[in-house]
This record gives structure tokens, sequence and C-alpha cells, in this order.
DNA sequence: GGCATGACATTGC
DNA sequence: AGCAATGCCATGC
């Protein structure tokens, strides 16, 4: 397993993970301080259409970012594309996303974070 | 299988 | 820059 998004990808197509899991693994594997929009964790997994699916997945977290595993996930590290943050009209969610990002490094000018700056790079695969 | 629901993206005003 | 209209597709009923 040279780069854990090839094993994520691999168990998603070939069924062994649901799409929600292959989304909470992936975004573990963004560094703190980084971000990634939506569309870029759907490409990662291999479907680039699947944007709206990402919120879904992470929608789906229970309480704390809690995934179905058990395992916490960095949700706050997924944006729009745009570098506005999802949610900013939630009472809870969207300033606690803000919060989170400031405390890593990541600012946001006039509501909007540099993504040519914050988005992580992943590595080949 | 059909239908509704969305933490989105893109395009066209 | 900002907003509405569309396309998308995993999930749950």
């Amino acid at each position: 397993m040279a780069h854990p998004l090839r094993d994520i990808v691999d168990d998603l197509t070939a069924g062994r993970i649901r799409w929600r899991a292959a989304v909470a693994r992936a975004v573990r594997c963004i560094p703190p301080g980084k971000v990634l929009g939506y569309g870029h964790v759907a490409t990662l997994l291999g479907n680039p259409r699947a944007a709206r699916q990402v919120g879904y997945a992470l929608a789906a977290l229970g309480e704390g970012g809690i995934a179905a595993d058990g395992e916490p996930v960095p949700w706050w590290r997924v944006t729009r594309s745009d570098g506005t943050v999802a949610m900013q009209g939630d009472v809870d969610r969207g300033p606690t996303q803000v919060a989170a990002l400031k405390h890593e490094g990541v600012v946001l000018k006039h509501g909007k974070l540099d993504m040519r700056l914050f988005r992580w790079d992943p590595p080949a695969f």
C-alpha cells in the first residue's frame, strides 16, 4: 500500500466498502492546515461527479464527526471548491468549521479561503 | 425498481 | 461579483 488512497479506491471499486466509508477514509488523509473541495474528494475516489454525495457522506457523520467505524473524521477540512464554507448559516457546524480551520492556520478572508494556497496536493497514484 | 433528498459544481445570465 | 437553473448520484423509504 504505497498510497492509502489507492487502497480506498480499490476497496470501493471492489465493493468491499460503501461510498460514505470511502469518503470518511479519504478525508482522514487530508493533513492539518490543508483543505479539499467536495469535488476534489469525489475525483480522488474515482467519481468526479459525485461531489454532492461527498457532502451527503459527511452529513451522515455522528456527533463529533465520528464515522460508522467509530473513528473520527476531520470533516472541517472539506470546503466548497470556491473556498467558501458550507453551512455557514448553521448555528452549530458553520462557525465550528471556521474555527477549526483557523486553529490549523487556514485563514478566511471575506468569508473565503485561498484554495491555491490551502488546497492539499494528493500524492499521485 | 421508482422517487425524493441533499455539507456540491458548473454554466449562463 | 452574485444569483438561478441544471446536472449528478449514493442512500433510504
